[in-house]
DNA sequence: AGAAAAATCGAGCGATTGCTCGATTTTTCT
DNA sequence: AGAAAAATCGAGCAATCGCTCGATTTTTCT
């Protein structure tokens, strides 16, 4: 081969599977309860771990099923309520008011998410692997809490201005992230020179339609896996070397 | 050349700019209103066309304002009589409830920019130019109504079921329109043979980022041609034929 | 200028909202 | 089993909701 940079990280092995990943990183709804209950102590009035992690569950699904019918402030705490299957008075017990529902719900999601994004960066090596990866995982985390990146995505709107600063940063992350990958990338060589903040931006915008669009890519039967591979063809066509035709080698 | 199918398409003159595009198709939001005025005379108490699109233009724009913050559900009928400046009474005298509000702007706007979007494809000829046009329409389109665009987006789910299901066809019909520019494109040999589905989802996508994170855009000072550009050549390098090395020709 | 027509107004209706709190049920202890 | 602790309940509060309609103001006509 005449392009040893490209060739090299073409030939990378990338065993990173949506199946792989749920047994690597045991993300489930209820380790994220667990969180919510560990951070909350002081607030929710009840007591027994097992008790809370069970009806946040139940609280938050339910949350979820209304908001994407009808948005968060036109959920009505008698629907949660009915839809939940707790009192009103049960709500209350876990949380001091609506806001503070909306609130918890951003604020350690976010939190969760990007702790994993994050991590998953650090531990691997080489600028293209880390591209497949942060891709593959954000896709397979929404995958998995796909309810809660909707919720969140359509209800940032909802928060307070104060809060909604407060994670201005975080909606952007996902994004330098990518973008600084691209960047360095394009330092060693490994990428094309391009503009790494507008492709940042769109890339985004493909990871973001797995999750808001899930009822659609649902009905045309299109598994995980087999978009990720798509999004990351279609980024490598855009930011790797062209290659000649075979032919002329 | 050695590859003329792909080089004839690629030397078209594409002169379709933001600018040329506010000339060609006088888009307006009094445009808007008029055709709302037009289509609901009979459900509108008021008489002159004069008066109802100046009102009709408050009434929307204040929705708009409202509902990116709190969401249509979210925001009452009171809210909306300050931010127009009518009062409740005269609201109503434009809309015989709430939910009509909601139907009409999502009926109409609809039609509006299928109208648009089908008319400026049948104009053009040629695949490739097709493709960049539609591109085009869309992003400048959504531009000049962005606030239309984007509540359009986020209040999809407030409708109700049937309302909803009506407009389905409409929320899938651009991305079908892209679709087949795709594949007939591959077919004549301009493009490559690729997911044609897949890659039409994202580009859609791409082109609704443009509206739903315009302040972010509009925060790094970039312009729609600019956007434009940059998704057409992101689409381009992945659906035209590689080229060889400038060095070995 | 004066009357008829058109447009605008906002207090008030019954229903619904977020939330509280004393009563009740369930679970956990000895 | 019985008492203490924990969890759950839902009727009821003030505030707000969508919406109506008779009164008022503005515009248009002769």
């Amino acid at each position: 081969m005449d392009i040893p940079s490209n060739s090299a990280t073409l030939e990378n092995k990338d065993t990173l599977t949506f199946d792989s990943f749920r047994e690597t990183y045991q993300v489930s709804k209820e380790a994220f309860c667990r969180e919510v209950f560990l951070e909350n102590r002081d607030s929710i009035q009840i007591k027994k771990e097992r008790t809370v992690v069970k009806n946040l569950a139940r609280i938050f699904e339910a949350t979820f099923r209304i908001c994407s019918r009808k948005g968060f402030r036109g959920m009505s705490m008698r629907d949660l309520s009915q839809e939940s299957g707790l009192s009103m008075g049960g709500l209350y017990a876990y949380f001091r008011s609506k806001d503070e529902l909306l609130n918890t719900l951003q604020r350690v999601g976010n939190r969760f998410v990007q702790q994993i994004l994050q991590e998953a960066c650090k531990k691997h090596v080489g600028t293209y692997h880390k591209l497949r990866t942060i891709v593959k995982i954000h896709l397979y985390l929404s995958e998995i809490v796909q309810a809660w990146f909707f919720f969140s995505y359509m209800e940032a709107k909802s928060m307070s201005k104060q809060e909604r600063d407060f994670y201005k940063d975080a909606e952007l992350s996902t994004e330098s992230l990518i973008h600084d990958i691209l960047e360095q990338g394009a330092e060693e060589g490994v990428f094309m020179q391009r503009n790494h903040l507008l492709a940042a931006s769109v890339i985004k915008a493909m990871l973001q339609d797995w999750y808001l669009k899930r009822w659609k890519y649902s009905k045309r039967d299109i598994k995980v896996d087999q978009y990720a591979e798509f999004v990351l063809g279609f980024i490598e066509s855009y930011y790797l070397e062209k290659q000649p035709y075979p032919d002329f080698k």
